[in-house]
DNA sequence: GTCATTGCAAAGGATTTGCAGTTCC
DNA sequence: GGAACTGCAAATCCTTTGCAATGAC
């Protein structure tokens, strides 16, 4: 959902952050979607309002944003990295076919633990849990057209 | 713990894999270890005995494996890929001080599914739960050290 | 006014690709 | 014998770094 300026101020104030227009640009790009975009989905999604936007920019503010807890880092295989504007306990749902990601929310995955046998002494801060595995429309496609052997994923 | 050439053999033609000397020390070198290396990682080991092989190799050969379902390749970021011998069902706690990626072994974790209702019509194929936190020896250090700011992670 | 942030260009580094020679099945 | 594998070098691509100019607080 579109975010309020005022409650972007708050937001930014809240983390000692200063908020510049790019980073407004960038971060409202990102909370106001749930594609999990790239960076470079992001550069040019905002270079469209401020063409004068630089990639390293948008680097830097998701380095930084990420790092104040408003965003988050999302990981698929070792590609391009992804981002998350929701920082709320969720988990993910991640397509092998077209690397879509979506949004798991429940309960009892928030709640995950290792037990404390299996824990090695580590202490531990936070879990994420991926399942993986083919969405609607890959299926729909695997059945238009057989599978090709070699193929990724 | 090592691997009988015996084993080795039977697992690369259950797979309908060429087995070459290269290969043989790549996967032997990854299946007798638990650290998760790195495709260099790897290659330096197997490299002192066999010198003349090449990082491409290395790459080349575990992408094979992985696609043959006798390796795995494990994220933690989007650093470096890491590879884990270890295809049976497991889970992984991360160190976010020192990266080192410690198996979890919890049946519990196994069965972890996504309601019908949040599954969004995915076939799911499997899961992954990562524990992310501070190891045993990063606490340590960091009773030692006191914390400093803007310290990644 | 000060210091973080920005933009540009260039560097860095993990991984992939092209290709000729070699080797396994 | 032929397809797959190997090694070397070069290319690719995401991400980071250096640095001077700019702008937020």
């Amino acid at each position: 959902m579109k975010l309020s300026s005022d409650e972007l101020h708050a937001r930014f104030r809240r983390h000692a952050l200063r908020l510049t227009r790019q980073r407004a640009a960038i971060y409202s790009a990102l909370a106001s979607v749930n594609s999990h975009p790239t960076a470079d989905d992001l550069y040019r999604t905002v270079k469209q309002r401020y063409p004068m936007m630089s990639l390293n920019t948008v680097y830097y503010t998701l380095s930084v944003l990420c790092r104040a807890g408003l965003v988050q880092e999302v990981n698929v295989g070792h590609d391009v990295a992804r981002f998350d504007g929701n920082v709320t306990a969720h988990h993910h749902l991640i397509c092998v076919g077209c690397r879509q990601i979506v949004d798991v929310i429940d309960e009892g995955l928030n709640q995950l633990a290792v037990s404390r046998g299996q824990a090695r002494g580590f202490r531990i801060l936070g879990h994420r849990v991926e399942f993986h595995g083919y969405c609607a429309g890959c299926q729909r496609a695997m059945l238009d057209v057989p599978p090709r052997n070699g193929q990724k994923h």
